[in-house]
RNA sequence: GGCCCCGUCGUCUAGUGGUUCAGGACGUCAGGCUUUCAUCCUGAAAAUCGCGGGUUCGAAUCCCGCCGGGGUCACCA
């Protein structure tokens, strides 16, 4: 039998998190098992319909590297997959129920009529689980304004889709006796089903939009890296049979199976995916660092190429958003805060200028050589004389290596800002 | 409250009756490297496996009870 997954997002807003997390567990069973991910919108909530966020969905999924194989955007033989598009069907399986005995008009909606028998299936990670007859109320399945409700869309969808595999969340437990009762009704073998754990804040509470970062599109903003994410996706309520921590997709469809899954709900911690994103933003060679770097860089370059900045930062930042504050000296003149310097940078930097200034060549080797025999001749101590240095062309105390930057600087700029500086501190001197 | 699910270091997890008085990772702390910050390297603290009973020669691993946490109870999905 071919393997069919689905993902199911309704539009409400944006892309959450939580549908990335079970979006990449669907498309990897799917891909493992050489078959199908389908991309059904659940869009029957009029009210909620939010205009935007069908496509905030796809360009969320999309730059996870997940890609759907049937959707709204994709078409398929099993279409449409805008559930608000297949209202013909519902009705005439409804009344097919109504006929059949199954459900009944209730003041211009139908209710489905539950037998109230027992309902159980294994859970493909879950195991046995049973729920009791009386659980099940009569529930409606068509609305009064003719669209019909989640329970009986999906059941049908799933149905009409050839859903093999129904692989969602844990708060859908309590939905499945429903949906089990609408398999039985139309006499249709029901999917297997795999709920995984629910993602959860530091207040071990179900992650909402209020008050969670849940917006992949805000992950997107704050400068992680989407194999980062996925990786770090995977690692929650799994674990490689090798105890592997940094892995991409490929391998996750590789070594994925159903029942190593955790059944306890695990908490998205940042400071795991941070370093995560550390990870793979060492990773990237200079190139594709500079290009993602230049995103995050609210200055233009006036100048000074992204590429050749973008790798002293490499080993400095976890996330791109970082990355702003380390770099923009490079095109724009500091502040130079006096208070910063210490009592001898007014000589540390008057060294360093008059030695900058007779380079000729201007390049790394150079400019190491000179520090170096500055700081022997005057007897400086090393790190307080490139503190100095730091202070009076940054402005600040942290930095990517001076010399490098210095060198990437050119001597005009470097020699100008020396200058300013020191006039700086002149200014100063009188106060005290 | 009813029903359902779950319970190993702060966090993510390994572990399915016996070289485990529990291994790895993040984080934390200490040290090394170092012109700052990082990266990198080394080390440390950190779970009496929620608790209490069983079963067994032997349990984190099986059973029961309790406690705790979570989810869900709509003409929302």
């Amino acid at each position: 039998m071919m393997i069919r997954t689905r993902i199911a997002p309704s539009p409400t807003g944006f892309a959450h998190v939580g549908t990335a997390y079970t979006a990449i567990f669907n498309y990897a069973y799917a891909r493992k098992g050489k078959g199908k991910l389908v991309l059904r919108l659940e869009d029957t909530d009029v009210k909620r319909k939010v205009k935007g966020a069908e496509e905030a969905v796809y360009a969320g999924l999309s730059w996870l590297g997940i890609t759907w194989d049937e959707g709204p955007d994709k078409g398929g033989k099993f279409g449409p997959y805008r559930q608000s598009e297949r209202l013909e069907i519902y009705k005439k399986k409804a009344d097919a129920l109504v006929r059949s005995g199954d459900a009944f008009e209730d003041e211009g909606a139908i209710r489905f009529k539950n037998s109230g028998s027992d309902m159980e299936w294994t859970d493909k990670v879950r195991g046995k689980i049973s729920f009791p007859g009386g659980e099940v109320r009569d529930f409606v399945i068509m609305k009064s304004d003719g669209y019909p409700t989640y329970n009986f869309a999906v059941v049908v969808d799933d149905i009409e889709m050839k859903i093999t595999h129904v692989i969602r969340g844990e708060e859908h437990i309590s939905n499945t006796p429903r949906q089990l009762a609408l398999y039985k009704a139309f006499g249709v073998q029901p999917p297997e089903f795999a709920h995984l754990p629910t993602l959860r804040n530091a207040e071990h509470k179900k992650l909402s939009k209020r008050g969670d970062a849940v917006d992949l599109g805000a992950f997107r903003k704050e400068g992680y890296l989407p194999e980062a994410l996925v990786n770090f996706l995977c690692l929650l309520g799994w674990s490689h049979p090798d105890e592997k921590e940094v892995f991409g997709l490929d391998e996750f469809i590789k070594h994925l199976s159903l029942d190593r899954i955790k059944k306890a709900g695990p908490i998205f911690d940042i400071k795991k995916l941070d370093w995560l994103n550390g990870i793979y933003i060492r990773n990237k060679d200079n190139k594709d660092l500079a290009h993602l770097v230049n995103e995050h860089v609210t200055n233009d370059v006036s100048g000074t190429s992204v590429e050749e900045v973008a790798p002293l930062i490499k080993d400095r930042v976890n996330k791109l958003s970082e990355a702003n504050d380390l770099l923009e000296f490079f095109w724009s003149a500091p502040q130079v805060g006096k208070e910063l310097f210490g009592d001898e940078s007014p000589r540390h930097l008057a060294s360093a200028a008059r030695v900058l200034g007779e380079i000729k060549n201007w390049n790394l080797g150079q400019v190491n050589k000179k520090f170096a025999g500055e700081i022997k001749k005057k007897k400086f101590k090393t790190g307080d004389f490139y503190m100095s240095l730091r202070i009076a062309l940054s402005g600040k105390k942290i930095t990517p290596p001076i010399n490098e930057s210095i060198v990437i600087l050119g001597q005009d700029k470097v020699l100008h800002r020396l200058e300013e500086a020191q006039k700086a501190l002149l200014e100063m001197q009188p106060a005290d």
